[in-house]
DNA sequence: AGACTGGTGTTACCGCGAGTAACGTATGCT
DNA sequence: AGCATACGTTACTCGCGGTAACACCAGTCT
């Protein structure tokens, strides 16, 4: 009876030769960016299309089994920031220096994780799909930070709805920034942290207005 | 010398079919979303694909003046709310219910808008090009955000700075808050507004932790 | 042994969308 | 008249996502 030895290798091996192509296709992306080609892929695996075909049903799939890796790299790196044993504002800065980190470390893979849903709705449903735009990366972060925000901060009534309310917001004020920063570099990334957490910690409502027009 | 007069009208002659193609190409994306396909814009417009070439360029120079007017609507509309005379707090609250009654209303417009710019990089330049991901839409809301807080707020030294860390980082939230919103529709547009706006007037700072592990 | 199964791999193709070349055709200027 | 300059077309190239059809090489079942 080799039947099951036989086919649990076959499994493994398959699971390997996954793993390899993922890291080939990994390169290419590093290479490329985000509008890498399947073919570009294949051929840096030293095989053809089809076969990445049959490992991933589509290019979608691929795409996706590439940045759950970092996604869930990333995760995990913040979450290990965001259960420091310190001061909550100690922690909202080490958050987000480290995802700010990580994006300036890695600005190809960033900018993968940040695009690939470009694959719209293939959906014939009828109805407006309304769309979501943005990359699961951020969906996922905003949730989670929501979780961890409803189950530690006492919000009173309504705390899920707020919390989940607050992840999204957060997590999308830390990309929107980051990408920009990114881009023209205005500062050192201190700066930005602290400016960001002081946004967060209602600066903006207690400073005074400015003298002409209405004070924002 | 009738050549001054017949160049001119020549030209507004363009122009007004530049607009009449505008008008044509917003249908189909309205219709069809970002992915609208260059064959199905001039088909709509009555005519075929090289005249759309002639007029824009290519793909990315009709989606930017395209993207142009209804960032221009979407601007003033905005600048609007954030020139009431009116309380801060009551402000802000209308800028973001402003740009989410926005998005609401005609959502494959903002698909569109948030989109646009898979284009990439064609830059033949070495080094990274580090790739800003944001649509162009929100590094303008960002900056403009930014020149307005900075007129208007007094925040000590190097309120420069950070009132462009402040414009960009509030448009993210207000942006990622949004499209989450809009695809999962969890509370009316009011307590939405409400809840972000208590998240920039500092209710994260103020709330107290809740019992079991490091509080946020 | 020989037929069967399931995996790996190939070449060659389809369909579609972006972008272009080459060619006509009206309109007004000189 | 002749010539420019726009407008417009048909018919193509090229690259990419995706697939069909076929070949090969294990180990398994009878």
């Amino acid at each position: 009876m080799e039947t099951t030895r036989g086919a649990e290798r076959q499994r493994t091996a398959a699971e390997r030769r996954r793993r390899e192509l993922l890291e080939a296709a990994d390169r290419v992306v590093l290479r490329d960016g985000p509008q890498a080609s399947m073919n570009a892929i294949a051929a840096e695996a030293g095989i053809t299309k089809p076969i990445l075909y049959r490992h991933f049903g589509d290019k979608g799939g691929l795409y996706r089994a590439l940045a759950k890796r970092h996604t869930d790299a990333l995760l995990s790196a913040l979450r290990a920031a965001l259960d420091a044993p310190s001061e909550r504002r100690e922690r909202v800065e080490a958050t987000l220096d480290t995802y700010l980190a990580a994006i300036e470390a890695r600005p190809q893979v960033y900018r993968f994780l940040m695009h690939p849903s470009d694959d719209a709705a293939p959906s014939p449903e009828q109805g407006f799909d309304v769309g979501r735009h943005s990359a699961p990366l951020l969906r996922r972060l905003g949730e989670e930070l929501g979780k961890v925000i409803s189950e530690r901060v006492d919000l009173g009534p309504d705390s899920e709805q707020t919390a989940r309310i607050w992840g999204h917001g957060i997590v999308g004020m830390m990309h929107a920034a980051g990408d920009w920063w990114l881009g023209d570099r205005p500062c050192s990334r201190e700066q930005l942290v602290r400016s960001l957490a002081d946004l967060l910690w209602g600066r903006l409502a207690e400073a005074g207005d400015l003298p002409g027009g209405p004070g924002f």
